[in-house]
DNA sequence: TGCATTATTGAACAATGTTCATTTATATTT
DNA sequence: AAATATAAATGAACATTGTTCAATAATGCA
């Protein structure tokens, strides 16, 4: 069976082309830009094979969103070895935004664009697994936070999806362009003189 | 002179009824599928002459935009008598989520979409009026705050920022499908319990 | 080599935003 | 009142999109 293993891994490769050349499109020009032809014209292929490795832009659009979450997820192993909770919290936070910042196309994608979510069969019950692996890594070290005596009188979930807003909608209102009326005296950037109030808060806590 | 002013008042007429009733499809039926022709159909006249009464599609969008904003300061303006400025601050959250969970598509025009933002032009520095007219309100409410001795230590339009921030990353993750992973024990929605776990914290400020 | 399966193609379709020469309606002038 | 000038409204036509699917080409197998 060697020459099915070969084809199956050919498919993958083929689709794999697909993904990199449709993720760099996006990422240059934006998700509206990013027509399947643009991305058939790219690889050299036609605009009817692109339709037999995905079903839709839709799905195209998923994966790529499922490869932000890994790209994320990569980002954040580097804090693995932060023992302090509050201090992982803190620094998890500045990467999420740097992040945010540094690649607002995947970011929109992975927390704003309805086109990835389409996919989820609802009558399904299909889950959003990326976000509630994401989240339950958050939620985590706030729950090691609390065991640290932080956060008295709070309950971890509520409290976990605050703190999660609280950095998304910052990220998210920048990347909306609603923050270009927010004029500061500061040098710094809004969204990171936010989160130092933010820090300045999680002191009082 | 009555003539010109007939007609003038006719076009206004006409403009008006072009978006009332492009609200009316959008809130029904979502931006996308609100499309010129629908719009033009739903009032009897056709493309073209949708196409007099607005440059294209995004000045309709940022239209409605704008009136939901004069929907939202609507609002607030019953919080005007509350005179403790903490107090309003918490009614102020309370009604931006009810507001934002009650016209999920208004919310995502006004703080969102990027369309109705494309009709300014960067070249002429144009400022967006609404958000920063909103912004101001809120900070208003936020240095008044601070002069009734809360909030030590916090600089006022940063901490507007985080504040606005931390209520439109709720709102916004839940209108973008974003909260569904996130499951509760308790019967409250997960923003509502949010919001509470925000309220907790404020009473430690 | 001939056949069967698989992979790829790209023309065709429907829907969309947008334009603009043409037509219709209205107002002004003679 | 008729002729003319201005303004308003039209809708066919264009370009671009996602998507489909019968036809073609390539590949594997006997």
């Amino acid at each position: 069976m060697g020459t099915a293993d070969r084809k199956a891994k050919e498919k993958e490769q083929l689709k794999s082309l697909i993904l990199d050349s449709a993720r760099k499109l996006f990422v240059e020009k934006g998700v509206e830009q990013t027509t399947i032809r643009s991305i058939a014209k790219s690889i050299d292929y036609s605009v009817g094979t692109v339709y037999v490795y995905f079903r839709d832009k839709n799905a195209i659009l998923n994966e790529l969103h499922t490869q932000g979450f890994a790209q994320l997820g990569g980002l954040f192993k580097v804090l693995a070895h932060v023992e302090n909770p509050m201090e992982r919290l803190i620094a998890m936070g500045r990467l999420y935004i740097k992040f945010a910042m540094e690649n607002p196309d995947m970011y929109e994608l992975m927390f704003t664009l309805k086109a990835p979510m389409e996919v989820l069969d609802q009558a399904k019950n299909e889950e959003w697994n990326e976000g509630i692996s994401a989240f339950t890594v958050l939620k985590t070290t706030v729950e090691q936070c609390i065991a640290a005596n932080h956060f008295k009188g709070h309950e971890p979930e509520p409290l976990t999806f605050m703190i999660w807003s609280l950095v998304h909608g910052m990220c998210s209102l920048h990347i909306s362009d609603r923050t270009n009326g927010v004029h500061l005296n500061h040098a710094n950037h809004i969204v990171d003189a936010g989160y130092e109030e933010f820090l300045k808060i999680l002191k009082k806590l």
